[in-house]
DNA sequence: CGTAACTCATTAGCAATGCTAAATACCAAC
DNA sequence: GTTGGTATTTAGCATTGCTAATGAGTTACG
């Protein structure tokens, strides 16, 4: 296999990768939509976007947090009215959990929010700039998913 | 000026961008060099690397962060040896904060460390993916400061 | 079968890291 | 000099993660 990233140029694209998905990520993370929801439940509700259920083993692996922490952060949204609890089908030791309507609607503006603040800060680019950045946006979008 | 991200493309770009920017933001985060030392300690050390020296007061100011964890924060790296503390030349009630050459080891190895992994994790692009990426990197990092 | 080993979720208790409010020390302006 | 403002710290609390241990349920094997 051909070693793309080792030579000069793509140890500083490296470098700057990192600082910059960092620092951006941390920015990012500020822009809540709702103060009383910490950053995990905020991405529990994503990923119960994305996968429609899971169990809380499964949100616990995919959020890289150990089971107990997920035992109460699935309390807590439930408490909220966000997520809904089932009994599985076929095991009786573990749950389903799921979004309500009203977690997919602050979702939905969470998104927005931070969308519509990362757009703001594009304004700041030129056209060039924006388009190189567009054409990566994928590529980054698999890479996180590595 | 030209509505350059305000099409329906650029709004999928912003939107992977984004999702794809916190996931590996939180990813790197964990790559830590030193366990015993915490994100925003780490932060601070790169504070001061960009910036010699500065105040509580301004590193909090910097960090997001509240005084009083700042205190915390300074008072735990200087325990480690990664910070002096000297008095302020001209108002007794601040101090000066500098990193020692062991903090500067230390972020060096994290920088290192982080890079590595991230060098890692694209190994698993092709090449056309890469060179978009390459070529997104200092556009991503400027974004990261506008 | 039935028991032994494993898995999932939870409970209990702890550590880290942020916050606010109040206290302390100092500066500055009148 | 007194009064008000600023920098830092102290004290106490909330949040959010962890590990270890428990309980319930499943699976595999004799």
């Amino acid at each position: 296999m051909p070693d793309l990233i080792h030579d000069g140029d793509s140890a500083a694209a490296v470098s700057s990768l990192r600082s910059a998905v960092m620092l951006l990520g941390r920015r990012l993370k500020h822009q809540r939509v709702d103060e009383s929801l910490s950053p995990t439940e905020m991405s529990v509700l994503g990923t119960l976007a994305r996968c429609g259920s899971a169990t809380p083993g499964e949100l616990a692996r995919k959020e890289h947090v150990q089971p107990p922490s997920m035992t109460r952060i699935v309390a807590l949204l439930e408490a909220k009215g966000l997520v809904r609890l089932e009994p599985h089908p076929d095991d009786r030791r573990q749950k389903m959990v799921s979004r309500t309507e009203q977690a997919e609607a602050m979702l939905a503006e969470s998104r927005d929010k931070r969308n519509a603040w990362l757009a703001d800060l594009a304004e700041g680019l030129d056209e060039e700039e924006w388009e190189k950045l567009r054409a990566a946006a994928p590529v980054l979008e698999k890479l996180a998913h590595l």
